[in-house]
DNA sequence: GCTTGATCTCCAGTCGACTCGAACTCCTAC
DNA sequence: GTAGGAGTTCGAGTCGACTGGAGATCAAGC
């Protein structure tokens, strides 16, 4: 039924710092119950909640933010509009990185492709390239 | 034919102060040349490899890698194997994040549906959501 | 001749997100 | 009963990548 930081640890990813530290930031939905000793004691419902805070930070939404949702989500109904405003402004930052991420691919196919016809090609006989263009497309 | 430290922030979205900084980094192909008067005279060269390391590091790779990579960019031919390998290290991080990316996106796609289906269906009849699930797939 | 603006060097500060360490308290197993 | 391991709090430290500010220099325009 309930879980330990560790256990948690174990299954999100995180570290069990992480986990205190993510705590204090509010980015847990409710307050973190604790057993008899004081310690914390997490829900699956936590465990579900963390594997989203992990894939939105993942994608790069700040911790501020991610607080900013995890309070909408703690206020219950009614603020429907609020949250998918919050969403689809990190959607527009995840595509954004993904435009760039996908620059980045295409570059690096035409530079590993201009590479491998050099050590295909011309393997053994070295310095006839020509020394310009190193930094073109 | 020469270009200013300005300019050069200018055409590579870079500021000044990252210029000198990459520069110190030791992620430009060859020493800047100086003017009389000890200002940076940037080439087009420079601008061109300049832009290919915006989008390197766009794409999360850490400076001391870019340096690497400078540094066999400057050495000439001969080295196009450690250049691939260098490259398809980075394309494998590169893969990766896109896969967060998507998986983020299918996230934010699934909430946003179930969030304006509350919004569409219920807009005006509040509080007969059921309270579970909020951090449900 | 004087101001303005861009540049220079150098060093310190910031920012976000952890990460670590010290000193302590428990529970469990041997 | 004691050693080990997992937990606690708190404050400080780290890391990467910039970013800012002080104080000097220089060229151009008025």
């Amino acid at each position: 039924m309930h879980l330990s930081i560790g256990e948690v640890a174990a299954r999100t990813g995180l570290s069990v710092h992480t986990l205190r530290f993510y705590e204090q930031e509010g980015v847990l939905l409710d307050g973190v119950s604790r057993d008899s000793a004081g310690r914390r004691r997490y829900t699956e419902n936590d465990v579900d909640w963390l594997d989203v805070c992990v894939i939105l930070r993942a994608s790069g939404m700040p911790l501020p933010e991610l607080r900013r949702y995890t309070e909408f989500a703690r206020e219950g109904a009614g603020n429907e509009a609020e949250r998918v405003e919050l969403l689809r402004s990190h959607q527009r930052r995840v595509a954004e990185q993904m435009r760039q991420l996908r620059q980045c691919m295409d570059l690096i196919n035409h530079k590993v492709a201009v590479y491998e016809d050099i050590l295909d090609g011309t393997a053994d006989e070295a310095c006839h390239a020509p020394a310009t263009g190193t930094a073109a497309p």
